[in-house]
DNA sequence: CAAATGACGGTGC
DNA sequence: GGCACCGCCATTT
């Protein structure tokens, strides 16, 4: 175990994300204290097991998309599972001026 | 111990 | 606006 806070944190910050909102993982990690740490993020996410509970499908990189590959089973699941709580996806890549965690009136 | 990998970010063209 | 290169850190081989 070897305590992980950072990692505990991370989980935390992604399942602060407000619904129907998306994040990225540099932001993530500025939130949690780690501006440069947006890698550790992703590769945190990965070995998170199954049932984790976490809405990973939250968590898009910089371009606003997601960070797997297109046509694979994580990458529609993610892709519905935003669309179910209101995210639209535009040529496979969503707004970050309606949905980015940046409040923005 | 060193090199390679990875759910990434930012800047340059 | 899209594509390319470099930089970042932690973990794994």
């Amino acid at each position: 175990m070897q305590t992980a806070p950072l990692n505990e944190l991370i989980w935390q910050i992604v399942a602060s994300i407000p619904e129907g909102k998306v994040a990225t993982y540099g932001q993530i990690a500025t939130l949690a204290g780690y501006p440069n740490h947006a890698r550790y993020v992703g590769t945190t996410l990965k070995k998170l097991p199954k049932d984790t509970g976490l809405p990973w499908h939250r968590v898009v990189n910089a371009r606003g998309e997601s960070s797997f590959p297109k046509g694979s089973d994580a990458y529609k699941r993610q892709m519905e599972r935003l669309e179910a709580e209101g995210v639209i996806f535009r040529n496979g890549r969503l707004s970050f001026s309606r949905y980015g965690i940046e409040q923005r009136p």
